[in-house]
DNA sequence: TCAATCTATATGACGCGTCATTCAATGACA
DNA sequence: TGTCATTGAATGACGCGTCATATAGATTGA
């Protein structure tokens, strides 16, 4: 019943846990540390300076990231309470939000990606 | 500043949280549905289940998965509660633990562990 | 053998993500 | 234009994981 195929299954799955796992943490642990955001919070900060047409964009961000539709909403809540970010009504429909990084937001960002891309590297990379 | 590395890695990292997050949500569902048990009771479930020896293993299941060990504590508490697990109280040290799968959670286990493989092949395999 | 230290596990407060729901705005269609 | 369904986003209840701590048992060394 346990096939050579699954024990390698299970194999490949913990290991891509574990490469999730302790990558993900390093990140957090360092962007908490230093710029007192977590990893989602990054993410999210990341998209956003990404993106550079005005278009409405909560509705995007949460078809470019795993989290959820409330979950996207709360973590911009936190952002824009630390004033990294603003939510901006958008003339066309005005059920959509827009979201435009503040000048911390966009200094912020610019600091925490280098840390963020320097881990990525250790933690990824060779 | 972003320079084509950075932008790889970033790619990188963005499938591997797609990759991860897709397939853990798929088998969370699937065992949650069918078998009333989260990802992470499964995963310590099949960590007793594979470890054929008596020896005292909450600490040990700790080393084996990137839970935390309060994290592994609760879990137990829930397989305990649902009558799937054990815990035994360790005669060389008595601040140790070891667990035992129960009859019902020895035939949870085997049930589940089959969806479990199968959404694996499906999710990482092609 | 007693104190100091360490180790295995449990526990409570807390933060965050999810689900279900809600609300407002939009669209479709008669 | 009025109704009904749909869509973008926010919210509250809830479950789970984490951190810091607590507790009980083990170990070390004088």
């Amino acid at each position: 019943m346990a096939t050579t195929q699954d024990r390698q299954l299970v194999e490949q799955w913990r290991s891509i846990q574990n490469s999730y796992f302790r990558t993900a943490a390093a990140i957090d642990r360092a962007l908490e540390a230093k710029f007192d955001i977590g990893l989602n919070e990054f993410e999210i900060l990341d998209l956003v300076a990404e993106s550079v047409d005005s278009a409405c964009r909560m509705k995007a961000l949460g078809e470019r990231t795993p989290m959820t539709q409330s979950a996207v909403s709360k973590v911009v809540d936190r952002l824009e309470k630390a004033g990294l970010v603003s939510r901006m009504t958008c003339a066309d429909d005005r059920r959509s939000l827009y979201l435009e990084l503040t000048d911390a937001g966009r200094a912020l960002h610019s600091d925490a990606a280098v840390e963020h891309r320097a881990l990525l590297k250790e933690n990824l990379g060779e």
